[in-house]
DNA sequence: GTCGATGTTATCAA
DNA sequence: TTTGATAACATCGA
């Protein structure tokens, strides 16, 4: 579930919850949901302080009084709350940070996420972009190289950082480009569209609190509320909001696709990469 | 009971 | 090198 808009908004609920809070203890019933999975991260933890607490691309960074950082991704069902510690421990909790009277408490049924130590100096080098500071010669540059569909390439975290299937689609139709456009076919005008939908879908999702389709809430255990204004994802069928026309749905790289086939034709395209200098 | 689908991504083979 | 398929896992609904 956790894309961007759900991962940003659990850093937004989850910073005042622990920044500034020192660590007094920590229990991982699983030592896999830990990476490298032979840190000790109980002794790595215990008695620090967190000092921030960032987003990059789908990964919560946390910055500790020492210098060094780790960060936690949600993978497909990952949960991170703060909750009382006498709170019932839900089925699935791998990871339980407390913090005085407060636990932090990291719940992924399906174990896709995990809790990666980064120490002091490493950085996300090998993911894209922010796309919510992304400029239109940025990402035209990076879609040329690519001949993979848009949603494939959208899709690829070192292309650009923090979109997944939900968010892919939905910028997709507010761009009106068809999920299966070249990347590099598309012309410099598209890819405008594309970039600004990208950031109002963003920014909307966000404002929203995110998707919530079964597994996600917030720090505060609050589920999101995008999900009501999707226009494609999950609306398989349906008429389309803007023409009513039936939505679609396709598989591409084994992921759901959807979109409408009147918004989003397939057209000829110029080719990127004689816009791009290249 | 079985099958297929689910928001992610590391890994493998073509 | 690039990219498409597959696997990792648990749960839910048809």
């Amino acid at each position: 579930m956790p894309e961007l808009p759900e991962v940003q908004t659990v850093v937004n609920t989850l910073s005042p919850r622990l920044l500034g809070r020192t660590i007094c203890g920590v229990d991982h019933a699983r030592r896999e949901v830990v990476r490298p999975c032979d840190f000790n991260l109980a002794g790595a933890l215990r008695g620090r302080v967190v000092t921030g607490l960032t987003r990059r691309g789908k990964r919560i960074v946390f910055a500790l009084d020492d210098g060094n950082r780790f960060y936690i991704h949600l993978g497909m069902s990952g949960r991170l709350t703060v909750e009382r510690d006498d709170a019932p421990v839900q089925p699935h909790t791998h990871l339980i940070v407390t913090l005085g009277p407060q636990q932090l408490r990291f719940v992924d049924p399906r174990r896709f996420g995990g809790v990666f130590w980064m120490g002091k100096d490493s950085d996300g080098a090998d993911m894209g972009p922010e796309p919510l500071g992304l400029r239109v010669h940025q990402l035209a540059e990076r879609l040329s190289k690519t001949t993979r569909a848009i949603k494939n390439a959208l899709l690829d975290q070192t292309l650009v950082a923090g979109l997944g299937n939900i968010y892919v689609d939905e910028s997709l139709f507010a761009a009106g480009i068809h999920p299966l456009a070249p990347a590099d076919k598309l012309s410099l005008e598209d890819v405008r569209r594309l970039n600004r939908a990208i950031k109002v879908t963003l920014r909307r999702a966000i404002r929203h609190r995110g998707s919530t389709l079964r597994d996600y809430v917030d720090a505060d255990g609050e589920a999101g509320g995008f999900q009501l204004l999707h226009r494609v994802y999950g609306r398989e069928s349906q008429p389309c909001r803007a023409c009513q026309t039936p939505i679609q749905r396709i598989v591409l790289g084994g992921r759901s696709t959807h979109f409408c086939p009147k918004c989003q034709k397939e057209k000829k395209r110029g080719l990127l990469r004689f816009a791009c200098r290249g």
